[in-house]
Formats: C-alpha cells, structure tokens, sequence
DNA sequence: ATCTCCAAAT
C-alpha cells in the first residue's frame, strides 16, 4: 500500500519540480528493460538452487533497483543461506517496504524472532505484510498471546491476518480458541475453512472436520486432500478411498495422500496400487512407497524402487539409510551414506543411531567426530544418541565435552536432552552432576523423574531416592511402573525392608500401579539381600505370574549371599533352562561351588559350559585417563605402563604383609593352585586398573574404576573417590 | 511480468 509512496517520493528526489518531467531516452528505457530482465533472471536462477549465477548476473549489473536487491535476498534464504541474505540487506543502498518484508520473514524461518522484531521495529513504515509476519512468526514459535497481542494492533487487517491469527491457535493445538474466533465472525475464505478442518484432523477429530467439509460454501484442492489424508492417517481407509472417488480434482497430494495412507496402515500392496496409478508423482509420494517397504521388511523391493526413482532427494536417502540401519544391514547403509551426494544432520543421525544401536559404540563416536568435521552440527536427537552411547562406555570425560557443547549451542534445556544428560551422568557414576542436572530440567516429565530415582537407588543412596520420589507425588507427577521399580530398588539397596514392602503393598491402591514380574523381582532381592530367604521364596511362589530368570537370577543371588547352596542351585537350574546362554549365570554357580569346596562340581559346571558351548564373559574393569580409556583384564600384561603398575601393586602387598595383612585365597573361586589363587586375587582387573588410576591421576580428583560384569539388570561398579 | 504474509502430504 505504501510502496507506490515511496516510488513517487523516490521521483520527486530526482526530478525537481519544477521542471516539467522528460520523457525517458531511449537509452533510459533499454535500461529499465535490461534491469527488468536481470532481476527475472536472478529470480529464476534462485528459484533453481543457483546462487552462483544469480549473483554473478547480481554483480554485472550497471544499475540495481530494490527489486534485484530484494530478489537476491529473498533467493538466498529461499537457499537457506540466511546469513548471505542478510548481508545483503545490510549493505542495500536504499531498502523498501518488500526488504524489510523479506528480511523478517527470512529472520522467523532461521529460529531468530528477536531478530525479526528488531527488524520490525525499526522499519520506518509497515504494512499488513509486516504485521501478518510478526504475527505468523510468534505463532509459528508457540507464542499464541503474542500473536494475539499483535492482532489486536494491526491497523489494517485483511483477510491474511484473520487466517494468521486462526492458524496461529490451530498450529498450538487451541481449537477451542480457534472455533471460537471462528464463530465469532462470518467473513471467512476457503482457507480459513481448511484451517479450521486441518486443526481438527490433527486433533483426530474426523467428524468435527467432516462436519465443517460438509458446510464449507466452497471448496478447493486442499479442502479435499486435507480431508481425505485426515481419514486415510486414521485407519478410515475406505471413507479416504470413497472421498477419493469423489474428488472433482486429483493432485499429487490427492495420489500421495492416498499412497502413504496405506502405507502407514501396513497395506503396502493396496499403496503400490496407487502409486503404479498416479499419473504423476513426486519425490514425497516415492518415498512414502519406499518407507512401506522397508516397515514391512521387504527390503530388497524398497531397494528396487529406490534405485529406480528419478528424483531422488536427501529424504529418499535418509529413508533408506534409516531402513537398512534398522534392519541389522548397517553395512548396506553404510555404503549408501558415502554414496549420497549431499548429507544433512537427519543422514548422520541415521547412520550413527544405526552403529549405537548395534552396539558399535566406537564407530557411532567416530561418525559423530568426522560429523563435526565436516561443519555439521548435531541435533537434539543425534546429541541424545552419542549421549547415550557415553553412557554405555560410561566414558564421563566424553559426556562432559557433550554437555558443554550442548550448552553452547542452547540444546541443554528441555527434557529431551535433559534426560539423556541425566542418563548419562546416572550410568557414568557422577550421581552429584545427575541431581544438578535434574534440578535443572524445568519441564521435568516422568521419564526424567524415574531416572533420577533409579540412579541414586543404583548408586546406594536409598534415602535420597527415596527423597526424590516423595518430592515427585508433591510435584503432582503420578508414579508409574517404572518409577516403583526405581524406588522398590533403592529400598532394596539401603535395606529399608518395611518401607520396601509397604511401598510394595499399597502401590496399586495409591497409584493405580499393576504390579509386574519386575517388581517382584524387587521384593524376591529386598527380602533375600535382608536374609528373609523364606519370605522370598514364599513370594514367588506366590506370585501371578511364571519366575523368569532375572527373579530366580534374584533368589540365586541371596541364596549365595547366605550361603543356601541347595536354593541356590534351585534357582541356578532354572535359570539355565531359560536362558541356557547365560554364561553369568553359569559362573556365579561355579563360583558358589567353589566357596564351599565342592570343586568336583565346579569341575562339572566348566563341562556343562564347555559343552552347551557357553563362553564366559571374560571380566574387564577400566578406568578412563584423559579421555582415553584403560582396559584390564585378570593378570593382563598387554598394558604399555604393566610393568609399573605390577611394581607398584607388588610394593603395596609388600607394606600390606608388612602390617599383617592376609589375603583370604579361600574367597578366590576357582580350582587352582594356592600360589596362583594369590596372584589372580593381587591382580584381578579392579586391581590393575585401581593401580594405573592412581599412578596417573592425579591426587585429589577421583578414580572412577567400571567393571563390565553384570547381574541381571545392574552394572556392577567400584568408585573409588 | 520480477520480491513479502494465511491452508494440505515423508
């Protein structure tokens, strides 16, 4: 509105007044047609991911309007090149209303809406564009009384305010407000009716949307696609299909609409009926097909279609990635991923979740290293990922490094990342970082909650646990199963029997909580750890469901603890039944003979391993040095520094014996010969990396030593602080 | 005729 204004002012500023105004020379008007001809051509070279020759057409221009500039500006951010847009801006001579327009557009698209209002404020006209993007991009950024505070401010509504501030409450889930608005007027277009459509079949509600379908006093295209892909996401396939038949018009988002409607019902057939029917398709509606595929595991077919679409686009190679990645086939989404022209930060979160997942830790690091490199920078969920990968390899130095990046770049605060942080400090055996973390995580969700609790219990601190879990029902959060396993635990842990137990009994009528075979095998460990065998043992019988391993795991464990060899094998026969792979198992037998002397049995257990040809876990304790980590193993004599720190353990059994210290060999639980049971005692792993700890740490910072045998579900630790 | 704001499908 105000833009001929400022053409007519600009005029005025060159021509006096006074003069009657010449007609333009020829010269002149060749110009203004060569311009004219330049900004299309920079426009079109934009319009196809050309930036190059947009500017260098840019650059060869004698003469520049706003117009190229504003082309040039709106072209980089239509490349996501915010940053070249914005210099652009900065440096254009003489900017109008369309720059300023652009710019704060280009400003809410790139995240930074402080910019935008800067902009906004600044700029010494504004217009209902100006005002339709503030207010399209507080809405778009979850500020629903912000956009309704601009609303109510701008002068001069038109019809695109009046959508904005409608799609501003669809777009945050406030149908009500937006029904509401609705009502409350009568002046609406095809859009807003879509608008309104769209929020209710986001919300699932198919008859609210069907009803306002029903009523529209127009429709186009869009009324019938969002319509049709509303019941075919919802399972309601025959009414998408009948809807479908209808359509006066069919689209590529009518065809797709359809094609991923069925896909995502795991009808992949009837999908490819469609889409061997779609007189056109695109890159969307490809791989839609390809993503059916490869959910119902058919591989090699999604292969096929992959290699024969042309227009293949960083989503297809994603989907495929992700595809082979998630059925075991990293090496197939390996290759893919180098062969891919161009990665964005979804391709690296593919193939590395596929490496964590597999429990290649060491190349998922490598990846998320050489990501780095490479000038990508990691999201919420490729951070969560690694995070958890650390806490695996419970490598606390790395976690840290995570952590302070994550701060760096503004992704520490939310639940999602959060939760892994706290994860990661729990497993990594830093409970103190964990609970500063916790306290940290403003919008806390129950996962954070169980966490916490499941780490202090696992850590010993029972109270605090327990502390933590009294303080979560306060906050108003209602345990869940996961919860009562985290709290029944740290009772275990701390020996709190009765409050174990009460817990135990009322959970179901306090909170509505089932009780699962989880949480008997809470009570089967808190009542044998505290010596109440019987009661255990009593409890399971009880139990509605069948034992599983981990609760006999959890019988067999007290029964070593007191020394009741006959439950013990009870438990340890029943356990090989059901998980005859279970070499731990097999081993905490052996190791039960051996306590009480029965060495011919625990000769006959290394057969029964040796035969059902189950190998045990060789034990490995760690310790982690300047971020590199340190392996041991019994006796190991592979480590570069073995002969100081044998010299050094040897001093220090000297001084021990000096000070009447003996080693208890009968708690050595192989046959072996006395002499030798001293030196696997002296130099089990612990030991050995408990020696390179202190010889290369330095005093005063703790020793964190991690041991890989486990128990059931707990990771046996030693810290040494 | 070239530039900006609202609605739909991985």
């Amino acid at each position: 509105m105000l833009q001929p204004v400022t053409r007519c002012m600009r005029l005025l500023h060159t021509r006096p007044l006074n003069k009657p105004i010449p007609k333009p020379s020829p010269s002149l008007v060749s110009d203004s047609k060569m311009i004219q001809q330049c900004n299309t051509s920079i426009t079109k070279y934009m319009r196809t991911g050309q930036c190059h020759s947009a500017l260098r057409i840019f650059n060869n221009m004698t003469q520049r309007t706003s117009v190229s500039w504003n082309a040039m500006i709106s072209g980089y951010l239509l490349n996501n090149k915010f940053d070249l847009a914005r210099q652009m801006f900065d440096k254009m001579p003489q900017r109008d209303l369309v720059s300023w327009n652009v710019m704060i557009t280009g400003c809410v698209r790139n995240g930074n809406l402080g910019a935008a209002r800067n902009l906004f404020d600044q700029m010494p006209h504004r217009d209902a564009v100006s005002w339709n993007a503030m207010l399209s991009g507080y809405a778009q950024h979850g500020y629903v009384e912000e956009a309704r505070m601009v609303f109510d401010r701008i002068p001069n509504k038109n019809s695109i305010s009046w959508n904005g501030i409608l799609a501003a409450y669809v777009q945050n889930g406030r149908i009500e407000d937006a029904q509401k608005l609705f009502e409350s007027n009568s002046a609406w277009d095809v859009v807003s009716w879509n608008c309104l459509m769209g929020g209710y079949v986001r919300k699932k509600r198919l008859i609210d949307a069907r009803c306002l379908f029903d009523r529209m006093p127009k429709r186009d295209e869009v009324s019938w696609n969002t319509m049709i892909s509303g019941y075919a996401q919802n399972r309601e396939l025959a009414e998408a299909h009948k809807l479908f038949d209808e359509s006066p018009i069919k689209d590529v988002y009518t065809w797709t609409a359809m094609v991923s409607g069925y896909v995502q019902n795991g009808m992949v057939d009837e999908a490819r009926r469609v889409f061997d029917e779609m007189p056109l398709k695109n890159s969307v509606s490809w791989n839609a097909m390809i993503a059916g595929y490869l959910q119902c595991k058919k591989i090699e077919v999604a292969k096929e279609l992959f290699d024969a679409m042309p227009c293949k686009n960083v989503s297809s190679w994603n989907t495929m990635i992700t595809g082979f990645a998630q059925s075991g086939s990293i090496d197939l989404a390996r290759d893919l991923f180098e062969k891919m022209p161009w990665r964005d930060c979804i391709s690296w979160g593919a193939i590395i979740s596929g490496y964590a997942h597999l429990g290649n830790n060491e190349e998922a690091l490598r990846l998320f290293v050489e990501m780095k490199r490479s000038g990508e920078k990691a999201n919420r969920s490729i951070f969560s990922c690694i995070l958890s990968t650390c806490a695996e390899i419970t490598s606390l130095e790395l976690g840290c490094q995570l952590h302070a990046q994550l701060v760096k770049v503004g992704l520490g605060s939310g639940w999602y990342v959060g939760n892994a942080l706290l994860s990661m400090y729990c497993k990594c055996g830093n409970i103190d970082e964990a609970n500063v973390i916790f306290e940290e995580i403003s919008d806390k969700d129950i996962v954070s909650w169980n966490t916490i609790i499941a780490g202090y219990a696992r850590h010993g601190f029972g109270k605090e646990a327990l502390r933590v879990f009294e303080s979560m029902k306060r906050s108003g959060v209602k345990p869940d199963e996961v919860t009562m396993v985290g709290v029944l635990s740290a009772c275990s842990h701390s020996g709190l029997v009765d409050r174990g137990t009460h817990y135990f009994h009322t959970m179901n009528h306090d909170y509505g909580i089932t009780t699962n075979s989880k949480h008997y095998t809470c009570m089967i460990d808190l009542l044998g750890r505290a010596g109440r065998l019987d009661d255990a043992l009593n409890l399971m019988k009880n139990m509605p469901f069948e034992p599983d391993a981990a609760t006999w795991g959890a019988l067999l464990g007290a029964s070593r603890i007191y020394g009741n060899t006959e439950l013990a094998e009870k438990a340890a026969e029943m356990v090989f039944q059901m998980e005859p792979d279970n070499a731990g198992m097999y081993v905490l037998l052996s190791n039960l003979y051996a306590a009480s002397g029965r060495w011919g049995d625990v000769g006959a257990m290394r057969l029964k391993m040796r035969d059902t040809g189950v190998k045990k876990v060789p034990g490995y304790s760690w310790v982690e040095v300047q971020s590199k980590i340190h392996v041991f193993s019994v006796g190991d004599g592979t480590h570069p520094d073995t002969v100081r720190i044998y010299g050094y353990l040897e001093e220090l059994y000297f001084r021990l014996k000096e000070d009447g210290y003996i080693s208890s060999p009968k708690l050595v639980l192989h046959d072996v010969e006395e002499e030798e049971k001293e030196h696997m005692l002296r130099y089990h792993s612990e030991k050995l990396a408990v020696a390179f700890g202190i010889l290369n740490i330095q005093g005063g910072r703790p020793i964190r030593v991690f041991k890989n045998l486990r128990v059931g579900e707990v990771l046996l630790r030693c810290d040494f602080v």
